[in-house]
Parts: C-alpha cells; structure tokens; sequence
RNA sequence: GGGCGGAUAGCUCAGUCGGCUAGAGCGCCUGCCUUACAAGCAGGAGGUCGCAGGUUCGAGUCCCGCUCCGCCCA
C-alpha cells in the first residue's frame, strides 16, 4: 500500500512541494488587526551576488522562527528583498565593460545605468530560486529592491529631513579614498593589514643653519605635501628648533617646525613629517599649528601638480623616484624594514589613500543618543547578550559617516545647484525650477554622486512596510519582530537601522536582534573566494536536499562564536531525514488497515510511556526555540524521534500491530497516529519539505498544508511520570539482556531462555505483565520469577542486574565475566562516593534538601543494582536510619 | 594599546541556576541484510574538562593569574 519509495530522496520533493506552498499562498501575509503579527525583514542578499553558506545560514534561522511563529498562530511576514549594493555591483559591471574595452566614462551615465538594471534584472532571478530551493517562506508578493521607487522615495525623505534638522552637511574632511574604485569610502569599509613594508629616514634641512632634522615615514612620496615638521615640545633635542624653519627636500618648500604633544619622541628620531592632506593624525596637527593641507595625490592614485616634477606619475612610481632622488642627493639616512598596518578597501583590496575631500557626511551626535537609549532601555534585545556592549561601544565612539560615493550605480543625491544664481536645493521632488531666482530646471544642476549603500539599508525595515507613506503594513507590522544576522555588519546595519529608525520613526526598528556565527570551512578559515573555499548552497542541496542542509545549520548554530561547516553534519542530518521517511513508511504500512470503527483498547504503557515522551519533547523544542537555543531544540527533536520514537516506540508497537487483538491493535495505530503526526509538526520548521510531503501522503491532502497546522504546544495530561519510570525498567531489562548476549557472542536470532527475578513487588508485576514485550525486544525467552534467597540455575556468574535492581539470568555458558568484574567495581565505587558525601555534615547541611535525596536515591539504586551480583546473604542493604 | 570569544573523547561540538555516573554526531572495535530504514540495528572502547591558585559541603560551570588560538576596535 505504501506510496514511499524505500529511502527519502529530496530531488523527488522539492520544487513539487515549494510549488504547493505558493499555490496555497500559506506565505501571503495580511493585515489582520485582531492577530498577533510576526514580521522578519530579511537582509537584503545583494542583488548581482550568488548566496553562500553563509546566506544560508542567515536564512535557515528566519525561516525556522517563520514558520514557527506562523504554526503558533501569528500573522507571520518574511518580507524578502535585495540589496543595490553599489562598489560591488557597479564594479562587476565595469568588469564586464573592460571586457568589451568600455568604461563607463564611453557609454556616460544614462547607458550605464541601462547596462547596470539589465545586470540587475538577469542576477536577481538567481537569488530568488536560490532562496526558494532552501525553502523560504517568504512573501513574495512583497518583494523590496534597495532601489526601488519605494525605496527611493524613502531614501529621498530620509535625506532631506536629516538635511533640514542639520544631521547631513557637506563638508572638507580627510576620508578614505579607494584610487581603483575611485570613491570615498566610511571608515567602516576600510580593512586594517598588517604589512611588511619599510621605513624611510629622510633628513631635512634647517634653514639658516647646520642643523638638520630626521623624519621616518612609512610613505616617502607623501613628503611631497608636507607642510611641517614636529618634535614634541619637551624633546631637549629639538627644543632650539621649535619656530624655525626647515626646508622640505626636493620641493625646496620651507616649512614650520612646531612643537605638538602628538609627536611620540621615542619614534625613530623623534621628528614627524607633518602632511595634513593625506594623514588624520597629521591634519589634526596641521590645524592645531595653522598648516595647510597640500593634496599631492589625487582621486585616479597619481601625483597632481601640487606635487611638482612627479606630477602625474603613480604613487607607487613617485615613492621609488623620491626614493632615488633622496638617496642622490645623500638625504636619505637609512632605510628600515617595518610592520605597519595599511588601509585597504574592502571591496577590491587596493590601498586606500586618506585624504581631504569635499563629501556629504551624517553627523553623528544627534543619533547616536536615541540609538544607545533604544538597547538600554531594553526596546532592542541583542541575542546573545555579549553583544550589546559591542553595539554600545561603537556607538559611544561614532565618528562623522561619509555617505557620499563617486559611483553612478545607487541613490543620486537629492540635492542641486541653480546655475544661475547659486541656489542650493535639497528636495525630495525634483525641482522645476530655482525657487531663488526662478531659472529653468535646465539650470539646475544635480550632484553627481550617490549615497553610500548602507544609507538605504539603514531604512528598510520601514522603506519595505511602506514609508514614508502611512500604510496599514507599516502600522501593522512595524516594528519587526527579530532581525536575525552575522556580527560582522553590526557596525554597517544592525547600528544603522537602529539609529535611523530611533530619529525617522521615532521607534526602535525591531524588538530582538539574533547574532549568529560566521561560517568558516573544515579547517577553520573564513569562506573567501580568493581563498576558494566558497560552498555553493545549491550543490548541498543537490547532494544531500535542503533539509538535510538546514537541519545541519540548525544543529551547528549555538550562542557562540562561528561555526566550522563540514560534511559530516550534512550526512548526519541527511540520515535523519531518511530516517524520518522511514519511519513515516512504517506508519503509513501500518497505519492502511486502520478500523475506524474498532473498539480502542485502553492505553498500554508503552502508550503512555511515548505520549508522555512526545509531551516533553514538544515542551522542550517550544522553551529552547523560545530561548533562541536552536542547536538545542534540533537536538531534542531528534533524539525523541530516533532515540525515542523509533528505537523504542515502533519496535514496541509491534507486538500489538502484528498481534491478534483487534482492540489493542487499534490503540496501538491510534497511537502511533498521534505521535507521527505531532513528530511532522514538530519538525516542520526545522525540515520543512519532508515533512510537508509526508504530511500531504498521510493527510491524502484533506487537511490543507502542514505549514499552517498549529504548533503542538504540548498537553499537560500526557506526562506520565509513572509510564516513564515503569518503561525505563523494562527498557534497562531489555539492554541488560541484549549486553548479556553480546558477551556471551550470541547472535541476535538466538532465543536464550532468561529468568528475571526482584525484590520490589510491583516491578515483578510490571515485568510479568511486559514479559512479552521484553522478550520481542530483547530476541530472548522471558520467565519471571520472585525473588529467591538462592540464584536459580547451577552458573552463579552469568547473571546481570539493571539499575532498578533486577537480575537478569540467562541460562548460558561462554561468559566474558571481566566485563562484568569491572561494572560491580563501578558500581562499589559508586557507593563509596555517595556514603562520603551522606557522611559529610557540611554536604547535608547546605546541600539543598532534594540534591541530598538525589544522592540517597543514587545510593539506594546502585545497591539495588549491585545486589543480584553478589552472592545471596552477603549484602546488607543500605539503611538511612542507621 | 583596549575589548570580545574559544580551549571538554581521535575529529566537530553540546553541557541551563554550581549538585545524579560529563553527553551527542562522526570516526574506531565487535556482531547482525531481525519484512520501516545497511543512509540501518545491537553491543563496546575512548575524557587529568588548557595550566596554576582561590571561593564552596560540592567547580567543566563562579573568582584571580597565566599560556595558546581566533576575532573586533584604535
């Protein structure tokens, strides 16, 4: 009857399953005042990108709090989207012009742009499958692109009101330049590299005078735009040299020395070359002492004419003729190897170059104070806590963000120029005309740049649901509910969102914010293309399905730091799903013959028993997805179903299955109904396709998607704490004979007649009563005797006891008794621990009372244990009286 | 220089408020194609919880110091 091929294979699933998804539209999110909503607005993937583990990773946590939330009843919206990413993307695309020998200079903006949407259009089919093949239940309907009219709306609005408040000003400042992208770029999105590199003693002269002064530096060419020298003021060395002159070499320029505590004295010689257009620390000096900045490099990476005879030649040229033309003219002192740490761009790796430039910067101050106030006054949770003190650390510490970039892909920004007359216009409708002296539009000149991506991002948690228009989703769902991310764009986003949304909105942009791990390969690197370590998501998913892939993920995500992917987890998880599959064929087989109107017979202990289990199981995956331990709740999950479920509940099943009591035989499929069809709901969140698929064969379709089944929350009534422990005695009896014939070499089709014996009344009773199961379990013949002053059978030592204190005898020759030896050492050494600790007064005095029970129940069981193994008479069972 | 994280079985990692005999998966050893599953079943071996102190009746867990690895910030 069954309809399940022998083993689970996804490729046969899938897409048939997504495809379902989206004809019952279970993803579609609506306004629904009187409910509870949920709302995750998910990192937007960059658009021209292909998803890595780490995406899928990010996306396996959304769509397991998702689908959770949406199964306990809320109105769920996973809000999905992409990113413009502007440096990454519009460099990808000059990539692809080179090949053609194109810049984007040849086809000028217009058809640049054209080229970038059509980019843009032909990788975002891509992100989107990628996501749907992991089994995202998101919205599609509401699908957001960081560029997108709405979007730029929002971006338009959120500029020109940060503008008008003051928070937005365009201003001279030192920022990093990317010479190969040729953008300013935010601190942020500049990486710090140890280099070797060397340094360079160059003497100069002192003017009118004999006397010289040695600098070192690290970057020789930048001496061409040196306006100072300085020592520090107490340096004796330098002290008569403070006010007077040098004359910086090869310029023939002379420059102040000055004095200035920044000057660290111990450094070489103790002589800086102050250069303020190409150092922030130097330009602090320069300002203190009145120097100007002289740019000697310039936007393309070469010398400008500041820089005299090297104008135009490459930075790096220029360093190696400086170098030369020192050396020839005997000012160059030494030359010294030296680490030192250089600025490099995050997007192409070249060295940035600092320097003064005229950019739009976000002034920090006014939002930072909401930002910090918003995470302590507990409106935004970091999950894990630790976080929080990074966040605020960061905060405390913000500096002037430069949000304007010399790109042509992203948002232009919003501000004009009247050629006329000079107005400066900052709107968030195009302007018509001047609205100071009322020329043309054709007058009006917009700024040529764009807004650093970030900005954009930093709005959508709001720009998706709608603003700046006042829509019902913004009221509904906003704020969102988590925002689950790496801790590597806490800075660039998770900081930027808080802050913008705190001003904007005047709200914190969602409650909870999940920090996960990053994904480092087998050998603990980071994932890295240059590295070509990179997994490709897809190909897992090929290989092994996409529940194995998130159930694995799932598993490896705990609340520490970054997780090492391997594919050992993925073929583990791989054999959970066929191990579910095959459980649910087990089920369906014999669940076909299911008598819906046969008598019930009353619940049998292993009913009991695997409800009870089932109840806690559920309990325990709700409270560790509740604390975000999602390793945890994985690991419940399976064990119940392995460890539980099919090891124990199916093999126990079927002595009613395949008995001939009709009435037993329907309790036991009533059962094992419950249990599976809770197991599926349990899992769903966590393996979404297998599930639903077993779901649509067990159901035949006629009870809609499990994906919007209700969660099971668990049922009070179903914990049975006896059930529990009177199957964990006929469990121990089962491993102990199961043990006993393994050392005994018995093959497991051998029946070897077994004798059960114990002091405890109702134990005796119970294993009467389970005989049967015993011995189908166990593959023995079972007789269960009252206890007896003298062992049965002539070979006293082939007998094992369980931890409830029965004897376990079977009637064999050929024992390993060494095994045996060391359990009752295990056992004597058990004893002596718990009898030190009863003795010590300090223990029973401050012990609480039942981790001093705990130990006495220890004590009395290892007795229990121990007693079948000794010989009759000789055992005196321990008295707490005494 | 400041901060954070990690160090537990051969490997990758769990371990909640300090309290049963420190767990799992993989790997390893032994035996099994037992009609749901060999992607499986049953049994087993394997640990000085990084080092050294301290607090406590009791420390993998808390405190101080140290070593090594990784990361962030300057």
């Amino acid at each position: 009857m069954s309809e399940l091929a022998k083993a689970y294979d996804p490729t046969q699933v899938e897409s048939r399953i997504y495809e379902y998804w989206l004809q019952e539209r279970v993803f579609e999110a609506e306004v629904r005042p009187g409910r509870e909503p949920f709302c995750i607005v998910i990192p937007p993937p960059n658009v021209t990108g292909a998803l890595h583990m780490g995406h899928a990773l990010d996306e396996t946590v959304q769509d397991l709090l998702i689908r959770w939330e949406r199964m306990r009843g809320k109105e769920t919206l996973w809000l999905p989207g992409t990113d413009h990413a502007g440096i990454a993307t519009q460099n990808k695309v000059e990539e692809m012009l080179a090949a053609e020998g194109l810049t984007r200079h040849d086809l000028g903006r217009g058809k640049f742009l054209e080229r970038m949407w059509q980019a843009k259009e032909e990788h975002h089919g891509w992100i989107v499958e990628q996501l749907q093949r992991l089994g995202s239940s998101c919205d599609w309907r509401r699908e957001r692109f960081t560029l997108d009219e709405g979007c730029t709306r929002a971006v338009r609005e959120a500029f020109v009101t940060m503008y008008e408040r003051g928070w937005i000003y365009k201003g001279a400042r030192m920022i990093n330049w990317c010479p190969r992208c040729t953008t300013g770029l935010s601190d942020l999105e500049v990486e710090h590299e140890e280099r070797n590199g060397s340094l360079w003693h160059i003497r100069y002269p002192v003017e009118g005078s004999d006397a010289q002064l040695v600098v070192a530096t690290t970057r020789p060419e930048t001496m061409l735009g040196d306006t100072g020298v300085a020592v520090h003021p107490e340096d004796a060395r330098y002290a008569d040299l403070v006010g007077r002159t040098a004359i910086l070499p090869l310029m023939d320029r002379p420059i102040p020395i000055v004095a200035d505590e920044a000057v660290q004295a111990d450094f070489a010689a103790g002589a800086l070359k102050v250069t303020p257009g190409h150092d922030p620390t130097d330009l602090e000096i320069g300002q203190r002492h009145n120097l100007p900045s002289v740019v000697v490099i310039g936007d393309d990476g070469r010398m400008t004419e500041a820089a005299g005879k090297y104008a135009g030649l490459d930075r790096d040229e220029c360093r190696k003729r400086v170098v030369e033309d020192l050396q020839a003219l005997g000012l160059l002192v030494r030359i010294e190897p030296y680490t030192h740490a250089v600025g490099t761009c995050s997007r192409c790796d070249t060295t940035v170059e600092p320097l003064v430039s005229e950019q739009w910067f976000v002034r920090p101050g006014p939002l930072a104070e909401p930002g910090l106030e918003a995470v302590r006054a507990g409106l935004v949770r970091f999950v894990p806590d630790r976080w929080t003190k990074v966040y605020t650390d960061w905060m405390e510490g913000l500096r002037d963000w430069c949000i304007s970039r010399q790109l042509w892909w992203g948002h232009r920004i919003p501000v004009w120029t009247c050629g006329a007359c000079g107005e400066v216009i900052v709107a968030r409708e195009d302007p018509t005309e001047c609205p100071a002296c009322g020329a043309g539009a054709d007058q009006l000149a917009q700024d040529e740049d764009v807004l650093d991506t970030w900005f954009s991002s930093g709005l959508w948690p709001f720009s998706t649901l709608g603003w700046p228009d006042d829509t019902p989703e913004l009221h509904y769902f906003f704020p969102t509910s988590v925002l689950v991310t790496g801790y590597d764009i806490i800075f660039f986003w998770v900081a930027r969102m808080i802050t913008m949304s705190m001003t904007l909105m005047g709200r914190e942009p969602f409650g909870e914010v999940f920090i996960h791990g990053l994904l480092r390969d087998e050998q603990g690197r980071k994932m890295s293309k240059s590295l070509g370590n990179v997994v490709d998501p897809l190909g897992l998913i090929d290989e092994y399905g996409a529940d194995s892939l998130r159930f694995a993920l799932t598993s490896l995500i705990t609340h520490g730091q970054d997780i090492t992917y391997g594919t050992d987890r993925l073929v583990g998880a791989r054999n959970f799903c066929n191990k579910l599959w095959n459980a649910a064929r087990f089920t369906l087989m014999n669940l076909a013959d299911r008598d819906a109107t046969a008598a019930l017979a009353e619940p049998d202990l292993a009913d009991r028993w695997i409800l009870s289990r089932h109840n806690a199981a559920v309990a325990a995956v709700n409270a560790e997805l509740e604390k975000r331990n999602l390793s945890q709740a994985a690991l419940v999950a399976y064990d119940h179903v392995w460890g539980e479920f099919c090891d124990w509940y199916v093999e126990l099943a079927k002595v009613r299955l395949y008995g001939d009591d009709p009435a037993q035989k329907a309790r036991a499929q009533a059962t094992l109904a419950t249990v599976f069809e809770g197991i599926l709901k349990l899992l769903h969140p966590l393996m979404p396709f297998i599930t639903e698929e077993l779901w649509q064969v067990h159901t035949q379709g006629a009870r809609g998607a499990l994906a919007v089944q209700a969660y099971p929350q668990g049922q009070q009534e179903d914990s049975d704490a006896d059930a529990e422990r009177e199957l964990r005695i006929c469990q121990n009896v089962v491993a102990a004979v199961r043990e006993v014939k393994r050392a005994m070499a018995l093959s497991p089709a051998e029946r070897p007649g077994v004798t059960l014996k114990t002091r405890d009344e109702d134990a005796l009773n119970l294993l009467s009563a389970s005989a049967r199961t015993i011995a189908s379990l166990s593959q023995s013949r079972v007789v269960v005797e009252p206890w007896s002053s003298e062992p049965t059978g002539s070979v006293a030592r082939i007998a094992i006891s369980t931890p409830d204190g029965v004897e376990v005898r079977l009637d064999s020759q050929g024992l390993d008794e060494t095994r045996f030896e060391r359990k009752k050492l295990a056992l004597l050494e058990t004893i002596e621990a718990c009898e030190r600790k009863l003795n010590n007064p300090g223990f029973l005095e401050n012990a609480p009372p039942e981790v001093v029970e705990g130990v006495r129940g220890r004590l009395a069981q290892a007795q229990a244990e121990l007693e079948p193994l000794l010989p009759r008479g000789t055992f005196r069972r321990y008295d707490a009286d005494t």
